[in-house]
RNA sequence: GGGCGCGUAGUCUAGUGGUUAUGACGUCACCCUGACACGGUGAAGGUCGCCAGUUCGAAUCUGGCCGCGCCCA
């Protein structure tokens, strides 16, 4: 904790000891534990679990700064608030890794048995499990570490098995033979999230295949000649008049002269090669479809075998066992000698590879198990469109419902070591299949011991859909799932919206009734300073530890949100490393300036009760309350950015370059007839609510300051969040402070263009446009002589004894002259201004000329139009009067 | 090929029909003024991708085109 005996902050910001210190002092005081058996209402959310792989990226540090962001700022409000942190087996994820690590020790990941392969993984689980726990702690997360959960641990178990059996029961799981996406050097089906398109140079071959009556025949391109042992047909488009007469009749595939008929299918495309498809419906999807659709013809054979070599009766022996690659170059040369290939074009197509291996996939039929999607979405859908569930950004709406119509069945077998075994086994006297939540002792049936079970796994993805409600203890009645389910709001990356988002939700509905959370916000992606996506291939996503080692988690954390783009990509690196240093230096520098003048630490003030008298104090406080509801809209709307840049404005611009500025001599008791007491009650609790915004974006800074502000006052997490007090609002203020600003800037710029010395003290004369404005600059006079140190601004007095000896400037508030030690007058920037003041005078009087604008327009408008016309006649007008004398003044006749 | 989105100062970005288009970084000038040079005060820098249209009025709405990105096939 703080020392309570020290009164002043060190002139450097340090964040390393100061994280470490209210990391520890949270954990101490629980502030993170959510109530077992809360009162009122609650505020849950999951992490999404990271996978045990390995360690988290900088991606994954936005996303929690965005929950612990809502975390804090729910929990401040009183809300009793859960978010629960987990890891996630990853299976296929975390199986790659461990067989990549045993390589490199020269073992084979396939040679392992079962157990000693388990034994490897659970290795690496131990290894990276305190890395991620210790990432997120150094993060500053606001995790509720009492609810860790693990998606293999016993609940989680039972969950899934618990699943796998109500929907095998339901009739919504079965097994059947489908195409899916084949890795072939992991040998095992993977889902479409883990399969990454992308566009590739290949060739693209025309093949003939020569008719059965000895005629040219047909010419097919593919992208894949060593296939052509599997082909059943080739198609045609129906209307194809090049084709016509083909249909119904045979034509013989190359090498093996095996006849095939030639069909037509509206599905092929007339323009893409020679406008014939050959047909291999073991090995494309679309083939497969096409073979669908015709079931005249022959079973197709499989050509291909799980690692992808040629294989089968089908294929001639001397090229069985090639490999895809191989056989390629070989099939080329075979048909080239035999002169069956016309031409090779380079052709440039997309192409499917797996994430984990980098392997071509290889479309294969092949007997898996699947979920029926259709009956589960349909509440999803439903619950979207009445905004049960709303996904922020907007737009996804749209996007996530039509996704949801043309919903596929899931494929959820995985042919790998690592995952949840597959709750069925089969009695291997009887031959019946047994699904059971309990794994069985004996054969219900034969009462045979001897049971075999399913020797694939689950998908990962199996688990991680029920997360929401497996994590607070689901299947069991769990308190925590009375008061903490459904959660409020989910926030991950858009990429696994489908594999995940959606899954979820169709998980909640099914399972328990209702949605698993409220809200859905999708963050960005973060680029690197190039422009480039980080990803682990480009080595450009810095480790998270490292910064937040080098450079502190609190500027690590605004640096994500504060340059951000909400709904897009934002750019993250030194540069917003840097702006965020810089951000909580200047938070910091406040604070420590303030401090003395506060008298030292004191208890956090009591509510206000009369608003200030003075004019700085009132516009502040309209200012911070202003801010307290931009952040609150924001918030409330999931636009992160948005309420990072009010409190950065505010706290920058406000309350730094303004109000401190303005108020320094008062605060300090050097202002005449000003009560210090009053600006420093002021500045203690703007402080005080300053520190409360930002709290929940950069919380170990704030806290430290808010001890040093109020040492007693207990901990920032746990303070109450700002309410709004319409009382602070004051319009006027705000105004005014427009027109002093205004006034200031002018004689600044004034001072700078005529390049007075710094310590010059000019009079001033101002002449008011208008007598309120008069007399708000007479009231403010000693903040404008401070603020632009003058000898002396004289409001509606005479003007300066010597004509040449000043230079003027027209405002909107008046017609300001400043006396100059020398007789020089800006003729040329007084110049430049009535050139811009009359190009605008052209512009609305061009509008009120026009009669349509006067018909059409709303009255205010036109009226606004003509107020502004007539103010810039007046501005310009005096200009003149000053430009005229001032040509004619010293040395002119 | 289909869908979604994006093009605003050198760079990143705010801004969904009505004052002189926002802020940050960078640049230039002056200033180490008793919280902060990780700072202050000023300045320069923009045909709001292009072309039509709707409208009294378009960065903003519509259509087309060009360029870029993402998702799906």
């Amino acid at each position: 904790m703080t020392d309570p005996a020290r009164s002043e902050l060190p002139s450097r910001f340090e964040p390393g000891p100061i994280e470490a210190r209210w990391q520890s002092a949270w954990e101490q005081s629980r502030v993170f534990r959510a109530p077992d058996r809360p009162q009122g209402p609650t505020y849950a959310l999951i992490l999404p679990p990271p996978n045990v792989t390995g360690i988290l990226t900088i991606g994954h540090m936005l996303g929690g700064t965005l929950m612990d962001v809502l975390a804090r700022v729910h929990r401040m409000r009183g809300r009793a608030t859960a978010w629960v942190p987990g890891v996630d087996h990853a299976g296929l994820a975390t199986q790659v890794e461990v067989r990549r690590r045993l390589q490199r020790d020269g073992i084979a990941f396939e040679r392992l048995s079962r157990e000693e392969a388990l034994r490897e993984i659970e290795r690496w689980r131990a290894d990276h499990v305190p890395t991620i726990v210790a990432q997120l702690k150094a993060a500053g997360f606001s995790l509720d570490w009492s609810r860790f959960r693990y998606t293999m641990d016993p609940g989680a178990i039972r969950a899934t098995r618990e699943v796998f059996v109500r929907l095998f029961e339901q009739g919504l799981i079965y097994r059947g033979e489908r195409m899916v996406n084949w890795d072939v050097r992991l040998r095992t089906a993977i889902s479409d999230l883990e399969v990454i398109h992308s566009e590739e140079d290949g060739h693209l071959y025309y093949l003939r295949y020569p008719g059965d009556d000895g005629s040219a025949g047909v010419v097919v391109a593919t992208v894949r000649p060593e296939t052509i042992f599997g082909d059943v047909a080739v198609a045609v488009h129906p209307d194809d008049e090049r084709y016509r007469a083909w249909i119904g009749r045979h034509v013989r595939v190359p090498l093996v002269d095996r006849p095939v008929p030639v069909i037509a299918d509206p599905a092929v495309d007339p323009s893409f090669g020679a406008g014939a498809l050959k047909i291999t419906p073991r090995h494309d999807p679309v083939d497969h479809e096409i073979g669908q659709r015709h079931p005249e013809l022959e079973s197709p054979p499989d050509i291909l075998d799980e690692e992808g070599r040629l294989t089968g009766p089908w294929v001639p022996e001397e090229l069985r066992g090639s490999d895809r690659e191989a056989a390629r170059t070989q099939v080329v040369e075979r048909l080239t000698a035999a002169g069956r290939l016309e031409r090779i074009q380079p052709y440039r197509h997309s192409v499917a590879r797996s994430e984990r291996s980098e392997a071509v996939i290889e479309p294969r039929l092949s007997r898996q198990w699947f979920v029926r999607m259709g009956g589960l979405a349909a509440p999803v859908r439903e619950a979207v469109r009445r905004r049960e569930i709303v996904l922020h950004p907007e737009r996804w709406n749209r996007t996530f419902d039509r996704w949801m119509e043309g919903i596929q069945d899931w494929c959820i077998s995985r042919q790998i070591l690592w995952g949840h075994p597959i709750p069925v086994v089969t009695c291997t006297a009887c031959g019946r299949e047994i699904v059971t939540v309990e794994p069985p002792d004996r054969c219900p049936a034969c009462g045979g011991a001897e049971l075999a079970p399913d020797p694939d796994v689950l998908d990962t993805w199996f688990t991680s859909w029920l997360w929401p409600f497996v994590a607070l203890g689901w299947p069991e009645a769990s308190a925590d799932r009375e008061s903490y389910y459904p959660t409020q709001v989910l926030v991950t990356g858009r990429d696994i919206m489908f594999f995940w988002v959606a899954r979820m939700m169709m998980a909640g509905y099914a399972f328990t009734g209702r949605p698993p959370f409220s809200d859905v916000y999708f963050s960005g992606m973060l680029r690197d300073e190039q422009g480039r996506r980080m990803s682990k291939h480009l080595g450009n996503s810095p480790d998270p530890l490292a910064v937040i080692r080098e450079r502190g988690a609190d500027t690590l954390r605004w640096a994500l949100v504060f340059p951000n783009p909400t709904d897009e990509d934002g750019p993250f690196g030194t540069a917003a490393l840097d702006g965020a240093r810089n951000f909580l230096t200047k938070l910091w520098n406040v604070t420590r300036f303030a401090l003395p003048l506060l008298g030292g630490p004191e208890p956090r003030p009591p509510p206000r009760t009369a608003p200030p008298e003075a004019f700085e104090n009132r516009w502040i406080l309209s200012r911070c309350h202003a801010t307290l509801r931009e952040v609150d809209r924001a918030l409330a709307d999931f636009e992160f950015t948005r309420a990072a840049t009010a409190l950065h404005g505010f706290l920058w611009h406000d309350l730094a370059d303004q109000y401190v500025e303005l108020a320094k001599d008062a605060l300090t008791g050097r202002r005449p007839g000003a009560d210090p007491q009053e600006y420093r009650e002021v500045l203690r609790r703007v402080l005080d609510r300053t520190l409360r915004m930002l709290h929940p974006f950069i919380p170990h800074v704030t806290e430290e300051l808010g001890h040093a502000l109020a040492p007693t006052g207990g901990l920032l997490a746990q303070a109450a969040w700002p309410t709004a007090d319409e009382g602070d609002d004051d319009p006027v203020a705000e105004r005014e402070m427009e027109t002093v600003r205004e006034a200031i800037r002018l004689l600044r710029n004034l001072r700078s263009e005529e390049k007075l010395p710094l310590d010059a003290t000019p009079r001033v004369w101002v002449t008011p446009a208008d007598p309120a404005l008069g007399r708000l600059l007479v009231r403010e006079a000693p903040t404008i002589v401070r603020a632009v140190r003058l000898a002396a601004f004289d409001v509606g007095g005479n003007g300066p004894p010597t004509e040449g000896a000043r230079a003027r400037r027209v405002a909107p508030s008046g017609d300001y002259q400043m006396e100059l030690p020398a007789e020089s007058i800006d003729r040329v920037s007084l110049e430049r201004e009535r050139e811009k003041l009359a190009q605008l005078l052209a512009k609305a009087r061009g509008r009120l000329a026009d009669p349509t604008f006067r018909a059409r327009a709303p009255p205010a408008v036109v009226q606004e139009a003509e107020s502004k016309a007539a103010e810039l006649e007046l501005r310009i007008q005096r200009l003149d009067d000053h430009l005229k004398p001032a040509g004619s003044s010293p040395g002119q006749p």
